[in-house]
DNA sequence: CTGAAAGCGCTTACAG
DNA sequence: CTGAAAGCGCTTACAG
């Protein structure tokens, strides 16, 4: 039905075995020979079989993603970011999303075996142990967003830590003294390293001691309760840090509700540099990571894994963030 | 290297064809021999090579999105629902972008021609006539947000006239007269199907002579320069629907700088109710479309072809779409 | 430079 | 029910 190589090489009197060779561009081929194929390839619409390349090359020229989630803003981002740069290589990409669960993650990268060349994966609990587990030896993998202590794979991680020790100092600057921290949820990594990077800028304030914690899970929801248990405080905070952008807007919403000004009464800060943080009133001011960054960042550098198989090191890199200040930490 | 299904053969002491056989869940094998095989291949971890087998089946188990963009609310959203209803029918999703670009379209389905079994191809434009060159006569596929007029495809599309003509006569029985559109990008069907929706519903009160339709290309920029000519206008409209919610928030927020009220002075509304929507003051009356349910839809008539290739009609479906009456257009 | 042949790892008639 | 064999469409030593 369909033409394959076998027609190629009729149509041009040649071997299958020239023909391959004029396609995939080596140089052992006459000119006049390649032009010849060229030719009648074209005249065909001759497709190369990738499944027939797959299986004697050993190379899918696909990369695969599995990420917790394909939905929202971060992930949208994340996978254009990737998008961009496997088009940039001639790469495939394979998505799927594990919904936070560690056996839909095991049960995707099993599935992703055999039709692509490497892995992208991000896992950002605490728990990233099954990975080790689930994923194959003989596959080329980066981690985003994952421990990097224990790990035989390359990870890259935004600067959390980083990013909330610089927000918390700004908060401080502008003059606050309680900032308390709605928190992400338990196991989370990138919520565990952005309160210890939070804590860590209060000790170095010696303002650690009566630090107030309240529960988050990075839902808006969760920010909202939060907002209202602050608003029902006796003796308020003069800041709020969200451990996301969510959960700060839910939380702005929450003393908006019972007239509590920001930024006039309590400071309100974020972390993500989500869209909706420019258009909530006042806008939010929050930490910026350039999430597109991280998946090139990854890409490029299971890319470079693949090219040259166990040569680099394995190592954990981290991507800096920066604060951005808006309205809702200003000097009003 | 790798284990092969010669492998377990021998392990379990019978033919290559028995282990395919067993593994297929095919009925011709005894019992114990199935079991025989199924202990030898978990014992040995063994995986199927997916080229060997799509190499002979002439199946890739995988289906190819080819999308505008990646990027935002709406595309992350039905790359969301397209994964799920993947998922649930053990197929991969891959992905690509075409940049709003017919050459980049083009490229990108070729690339994907003998990868997938079929096709979800999102291309709102007009001319969408080059997708019928493009894509194979023998891979199936189905349209999105594609003209549905002269198809060899399924197409599906949301119903941008019934919601908009929905939403002109919401703005009518609010009290509005002279409403306002900001348009989208020219060409682009969805934008032209709701432009066509607002005047159908001022026709029929009788109000399209002096119908104002203000220029936009679905930026928030455009709908903010939008704005900012109403602002300057000697006789306002009433109300300003905008073709989609980013030119909505835009324009919002110049009506803003000017000091001129909203819902008070001048009633807004917007299209597709994008999270940000809710976050906006005063949040955003808007048509809300299901979007996941969009991507649902369309792979589900994919698999549908798939199963049972060429018996389906070829026909075109609209998906509904509802108002959603929020604050902007409130009676305050 | 070119071709004949082997082989990648599967599945599926075809015999038995 | 089971196995030997052919074949899917490529690529790549190996000869010449």
């Amino acid at each position: 039905m369909a033409v394959t190589i076998k027609d190629v090489a009729k149509a041009a009197g040649v071997s299958v075995a020239s023909v391959s060779r004029a396609l995939n561009g080596r140089d052992n081929v006459t000119d006049e020979t390649r032009h010849r194929i060229l030719d009648a390839a074209s005249k065909l619409r001759y497709r190369p079989n990738d499944a027939a390349r797959s299986l004697i090359t050993r190379r899918t020229r696909t990369i695969g993603a599995v990420l917790p989630d394909l939905h929202g803003e971060f992930f949208s981002e994340l996978i254009r970011g990737i998008d961009v740069a496997a088009r940039a290589q001639g790469l495939h990409l394979l998505v799927s999303s594990s919904h936070g669960d560690a056996d839909e993650a095991t049960a995707a990268i099993r599935s992703m075996q055999g039709r692509v060349d490497g892995l992208l994966v991000m896992s950002p609990h605490v728990d990233a142990s099954f990975l080790h587990e689930s994923l194959p030896e003989a596959l080329p993998a980066v981690l985003m967003n994952a421990p990097p202590e224990p790990s035989r794979f390359p990870t890259l991680n935004l600067d959390n830590h980083g990013g909330a020790f610089a927000m918390t100092r700004h908060l401080l600057a502008r003059g606050c003294r309680r900032i308390a921290m709605i928190g992400g949820p338990a196991g989370n990594l990138d919520a565990d390293e952005r309160r210890r990077g939070w804590l860590d800028a209060l000790a170095a304030a010696s303002l650690a001691r009566d630090a107030l914690l309240l529960d988050g899970d990075f839902s808006e929801e969760s920010g909202h309760a939060a907002g209202l248990r602050i608003a029902a405080l006796a003796r308020r905070p003069d800041a709020v840090f969200a451990a996301n952008d969510m959960m700060a807007v839910g939380c702005l919403i929450a003393l908006a509700e019972h007239g509590v000004h920001v930024p006039g009464e309590i400071a309100l800060a974020g972390f993500d540099d989500v869209p909706i943080a420019r258009y909530v009133t006042p806008q939010l001011t929050t930490v910026r990571v350039r999430i597109a960054d991280l998946g090139r960042a990854a890409f490029n550098r299971l890319v470079a894994e693949l090219e040259a198989p166990g040569t680099l090191p394995v190592r954990s890199e981290v991507l800096p963030c920066e604060i951005v200040v808006r309205a809702s930490s200003g000097t009003t």
